[in-house]
DNA sequence: TGAAAAATGTAATGTTATTACATGTCATTT
DNA sequence: AAATGACATGTAATAACATTACATTTTTCA
């Protein structure tokens, strides 16, 4: 089923932009990523995209196109496929990462129908979470 | 079944920006659409982006947000919901626009399962469309 | 017709992402 | 150990996408 194999080790860099993802409780820019950095040294946005690259290459993180920002992947192990889908709380940031094969075989199934080679999807669900209605 | 009622008549800039939109085979970025636009006076990317709020609102105009672009809607009197999600081949750039109640009855299952107050969904395939396989 | 609401014009700024080029690190081979 | 090659990093500049602020004009409609 998984598509990733082990990631390598990750490099410093890399650790570092992972680290402060992991301890956000909602999706960062790169720039807001940047900020947290200029500590350790960090000093121009390429810094954290180079390692945002080979993060989500990893499957460690997940960009989210509609906000334009990144979280870490919340699967332990992350060598699962790509996640179906996000929800996304308006209200608190939150984000729930869905893997739902249901969903993944229906999508493909939409594209087969259209003769379309399906490479990636984007399925970001907008709205309010349970705590925030 | 529909949420969209019967747009207001377009105003002038609403107007060149859908006249633009509907001559693009392919999605269009604001600042492209304002380079076309010159011409016909347009000097700021506000007067773009005030236009695609508009058309967007109307539900004329859709915004891809895996792209940054824009592209008209391809439902004639435009009164549908918003689309259950878009195929976009990454070769010819062409978009298709599905309209899959099956798809949207799905998505709204997965919301309503977490309690989950769905607001807006973005799906957005990526691939090669049948011609440029 | 006059007041309120909507649309427009323009400049400045803010935010997100990439290109270009130089340097550094590290494992492998000889 | 020196040479190589692949990858990672540092830094500056620029490109691409989007909004804020404020002045003015046009449209709506009571």
């Amino acid at each position: 089923m998984g598509t990733h194999l082990h990631h390598p080790t990750l490099k410093k860099n890399q650790q570092l932009v992972q680290d402060v993802l992991l301890a956000s409780s909602s999706p960062l820019s790169a720039y807001s990523i940047l900020d947290v950095l200029r500590d350790q040294g960090f000093r121009a946005p390429l810094q954290v995209y180079r390692a945002l690259d080979k993060l989500v290459e990893f499957g460690l993180v997940h960009k989210l196109e509609s906000l334009n920002a990144f979280v870490a992947c919340s699967h332990e192990e992350c060598e699962l496929d790509e996640p179906a889908a996000f929800m996304i709380c308006e209200t608190c940031e939150g984000v729930s990462e869905l893997n739902d094969s249901k969903l993944t075989g229906y999508l493909g199934k939409l594209a087969s129908k259209e003769n379309f080679t399906l490479k990636h999807t984007t399925v970001e669900l907008h709205g309010l979470c349970s705590n925030c209605e």
